[in-house]
This record gives structure tokens, C-alpha cells and sequence, in this order.
DNA sequence: GAATTCATGTAACTTGTTACATGATTTA
DNA sequence: TAAATCATGTAACAAGTTACATGAATTC
């Protein structure tokens, strides 16, 4: 269900394709939830069905014509609803194969274990680096403005990348110096 | 392909029926996987297919019979294989309703927001509760063992479960600053 | 000359969720 | 008396992944 009201979420902001929709969620909510194109444009096709989207077709030359997808009243009402009925339990179970991993690693050689850990640390130092920059961005543009604005709340899952991939590489440091003690 | 490993990894700890398996998943590796029983019992079947493991039939009366399966040495392989590739990627997409939530939350009302970070420290918090013993426990049954015990890697993921709690629950309360100071 | 962008999708598949069914025994 | 435990599963569905197809225009 996440996907569809990240849909109508997005179609709240402007009017698009399903493409764009893509590519909108790849540069933004991409750190904390991905979709495949098929997914989108299978989601798309229920929202029109239930009368939550609506869309005007553009064409084009050489190319498929555009459908260009907006969210109706009765969408946004459903968009409202989902926001306002925070889940008590913290509803989509937290799956992480990375750890999976750690826990069954005592068939590993230590030292390639070690390996994997200074892998993990540089992914999220890489993440960091995404992060810092589109931090600054944000806190530039809200300058003046007042917290109604959508990037007061962007900004507060970018403060949560940054606190995450801090905590996982000073974490992942331990974990490597405890490897290293026994080696 | 998380699940089928999960399941040849514990094979590898003794030998279990389907029921037993979501048991024990329910209270280790629960907190980074989960499964459904109708889950484990179709990648069962599966990995019957592949040769994976294998079972017998304990009789049991008024009950359905338990079939206890076993890892075969194929099954052992194929596990060994997995564990060695680690993915550099860092594979599975995260996907966290939560953040989704905050992302969206433009159209919630401050106070409303709040009282959901508060939710969510106090989850979190409850889930410190449950890892703190268990981490005593996992560091008293260590003493005096060397690291090829996998209660030594069992003990990084509790760590890491203690440090991501934290992490989150200072996260939360700043976000909850940032609110009051815009109420 | 090869890959990427734009824009639509379909099809087949895997994985995860929910609901249902059975039936004795134990616990609250 | 209701529920949880033990133990098997099936069926239907929802969500996510991967592969395929089209075809012009642009960038490397």
C-alpha cells in the first residue's frame, strides 16, 4: 500500500507520467523506498480504476503519447486519511539481508569479514557524501519560509540519513576492531 | 533468496520441523528477518526440490505427524556459497514506511506529528529493553570462548541493534525540538 | 557505434501476507 | 470458556523483480 500513497503523495505536488513519477522517487524518496517502473505504472492503472487519479493524454511525435497523471478530490482524501492513521506498530517489518549475513558469519574467515565491514563503512560514507550537500541545499531554501513548506519534512528524513549512516559506520568500525582483537 | 539461507543456516544449528524454524526465527533473527510459517513451509519444499535438505517423519498421535528436516551437504555448499559472496552492492532496497510518513507530513498537523515521533521513541525504546538483557546474556555465555562461536556474531547484530535504536530515538527528539520551535 | 533518455507498457516470476482448515492439549 | 500451543498445510492475493518490446533523439 506505501507505493500507492507515495503516488498520490508526489501527484500532490504536480501532475506527471509515470515515467516521471520514476524519476521524481529515484532522486528523492529513493533513500527510504524504491519502485520498479512496471510496479508504478501497475499501481497507476488500480488508482484510476478506484477513481484516485485521473489523466489527460499529450501526444507525441516519435514517441508514446504522454498520459499525464492527476490525483482527484477522492485521492486526496485517501492521501489524507493514510497520513493521519500513523500506524501504532511500526507496521513494514525491518528486513536487512547485511545482518543476516553478520549473524551466520562464524563460517566466514575473519579477515574477509573484515573485508565486507570496510566495504559497508564506505557505501554509507559514500551516502554521507549525497546527503551533507542536499542537507545544506534544503536548509538554504528554507530560509525566510515558514514550516508549511514540504522541505521542513524532506529535511527531516535527510537529518535521519545522516544520523543512520553515521551510527552504521561507527558501528561497523566496532564490529572490525572486535574482529581484530581475536584474529 | 534471503529466507531460503536463513533457513539452511539454522538447518545448520540441528535439525527442525517448518514450525520449529518460524519459532526460532521469531526469537533471534526476527529483528533484521521475518517469515510467515506458509513462507517457510513453501521454501521448504523448494529446497526438498533442489536437494537442499531433507527430511523424516516423527509420528506423532493426535497431532500431524513432525517432519524434521536436515541440511544435506549440498544444502551446505550452496549456503557456504552465499555467505562468501556478499553482495557489494548493498542489495536489498531499504523501504521504511516511517520515513515515508515524515516525508509526506506537510499536510499533518504539528501537534499530530509530535505525538507520532513520541510513538515512535517509545517503540524504540521498548526494543532497547529487549536488547540490553539479551546482550548481557550473549557476553556472559562468550567469556572464556574463542570467536569461531556464533555467539560471537550474534552479538554484533545485538549491538548494532542497540546502536540503531539509540541513533533513531536522538534523531526523533530533534526532530521533536525542531517542531515545538515552529508550533 | 554504443549507451542513455524518453515513454509507453506486458508477461512471467518470486516473495511476502492473510485467511482458512484440522484437532488434541494446555493455560489463563 | 476462550485462547494459546503444537504441527501440518492450501489458496488467494498483493507487492516487488526481471526481462522483453518499441523507436526516435541525443550524448559519449
Amino acid at each position: 500500500m506505501t507505493l500507492r500513497y507515495i503516488i498520490l503523495g508526489l501527484l500532490n505536488y504536480m501532475s506527471m507520467t509515470g515515467y516521471d513519477l520514476k524519476v521524481f522517487m529515484d532522486r528523492s524518496i529513493n533513500f527510504f523506498w524504491s519502485a520498479e517502473l512496471s510496479q508504478i505504472y501497475r499501481e497507476l492503472s488500480k488508482l484510476e480504476g478506484l477513481g484516485y487519479v485521473n489523466y489527460r493524454i499529450e501526444p507525441q511525435e516519435g514517441r508514446p503519447d504522454k498520459k499525464i497523471y492527476s490525483i482527484s478530490q477522492e485521492g486526496n482524501i485517501a492521501f489524507i486519511e493514510w497520513l493521519r492513521d500513523f500506524p501504532d506498530t511500526l507496521s513494514t517489518p525491518s528486513r536487512n539481508e547485511f545482518l543476516v549475513r553478520i549473524f551466520f558469519s562464524s563460517k566466514l574467515k575473519k579477515e574477509e569479514l573484515i573485508l565486507h565491514f570496510e566495504d559497508y563503512i564506505r557505501e554509507l560514507t559514500k551516502e554521507l557524501k549525497i546527503y551533507e550537500p542536499i542537507d545544506k541545499k534544503l536548509s538554504e531554501k528554507l530560509i525566510g519560509k515558514d514550516c508549511e513548506d514540504d522541505i521542513f519534512y524532506h529535511k527531516l528524513t535527510v537529518k535521519r540519513g545522516l544520523s543512520f549512516a553515521r551510527s552504521e559506520i561507527s558501528w561497523a568500525k566496532e564490529c572490525i576492531e572486535e574482529l581484530k582483537k581475536i584474529l
